[in-house]
DNA sequence: ATCGAGATATACCGATCGGTTTCTTTTGTC
DNA sequence: GACAAAAGAAACCGATCGGTATATCTCGAT
């Protein structure tokens, strides 16, 4: 067994649970007995179960941001299709069968003190979003790049927050066809 | 010391102990020392932890509301105006002392399955924002208020979550000037 | 003045919380 | 095959969880 097989089997159960029922909802014996492992070795690898959550949502955000450029790069081809491409990307994840809402802004409902940890990788989070969104745009050679992915970022946690809560499986699209309005006005 | 005082007493410090630290990491203790009840009258009043937080949600839900509406209306004096106001109100709660971000957002995200009844009220709230904006979409006469009506939650949800995650304090400004597209073009 | 409803404080319940300890077994490395 | 590191099982810790029970007290309506 490799040397960071446990550790990784640990961080993947816990993601699931943490997603699933939140962050203080899950108990720490409960990621023990789903991961299969002794406590002592959770507490090998983790001080506590804090730190467990920072090296989730750590994981979670590299997890999701490879992902969703794959899923835009293999959706769009030229930049101005990927701007676009971004609202087909979050389709495809909110009609994912494990939708949950996304972590970060679910960690920042339970965590809410700015200081947090967690609520500083959400936060961190969101702007590495933006920072992407905002190179695509400078790819697409549009006037005011910045700009442009912020309201695009805007436009994509209103959906988020939609299909989530309200549970409007159409989200995307409608956001979609709101960003078009800003891009096209951009080009 | 009047009928339902007692009763009104907890919801109140409940609501702020659940909007500050979240829903499961609240302890009915807590409420009950802070709210300087004795548990038994805690629980003559609500059968469970759970039913207290339903309470919470519909008195924050009436509440939030009308707060909101009473803003919009002291700032926009005509129909066209008062869409906007959405937004200014929106700027005073993000910048309000104690803001935590969307009470029913964040519920959603302590609670995450569509059929808990705490998701439940949570997307019942966003609807009946998504209705109070559409009677202002339609006093303003506009083309199709129903849609316009979404784009503006979608802009305010949006710009909720990144006023609380990200702690952007002009985020409703921000979406104002988005929401201004689809207002003016619908007008 | 009395009586009952509702409030109080306090002790208690079993379960679970996050976390530690002890001791044994497995495992990869030299 | 020896040895140390890692992992295992399980008991245990004090604290807190949501919730109940008991016994006293306060107070308003009759």
């Amino acid at each position: 067994m490799k040397k960071n097989s446990k550790r990784e089997q640990i961080v993947d159960v816990a993601l699931k649970l943490f997603y699933k029922d939140g962050f203080n909802a899950t108990g720490v014996e409960k990621i023990r007995e789903t991961a299969n492992v002794s406590k002592k070795t959770l507490y090998n690898h983790f001080k506590s179960k804090d730190e467990l959550i920072l090296a989730v949502l750590r994981r979670r955000d590299e997890q999701f941001r490879n992902n969703f450029m794959r899923t835009v790069e293999r959706i769009g081809k030229t930049p101005q299709e990927r701007l676009e491409a971004v609202f087909d990307a979050c389709d495809e994840w909110f009609n994912s069968k494990d939708f949950c809402g996304c972590m970060f802004i679910n960690a920042a409902a339970e965590f809410t003190e700015a200081d947090n940890p967690c609520h500083v990788i959400a936060a961190e989070h969101l702007r590495l979003m933006n920072d992407y969104i905002t190179g695509l745009a400078k790819d697409a050679g549009v006037e005011n790049p910045e700009k442009l992915a912020e309201q695009i970022s805007f436009l994509m946690e209103g959906a988020t927050v939609q299909a989530h809560v309200s549970g409007d499986k159409d989200a995307a699209q409608k956001a979609k066809a709101m960003a078009l309005v800003f891009i096209n006005q951009s080009a």
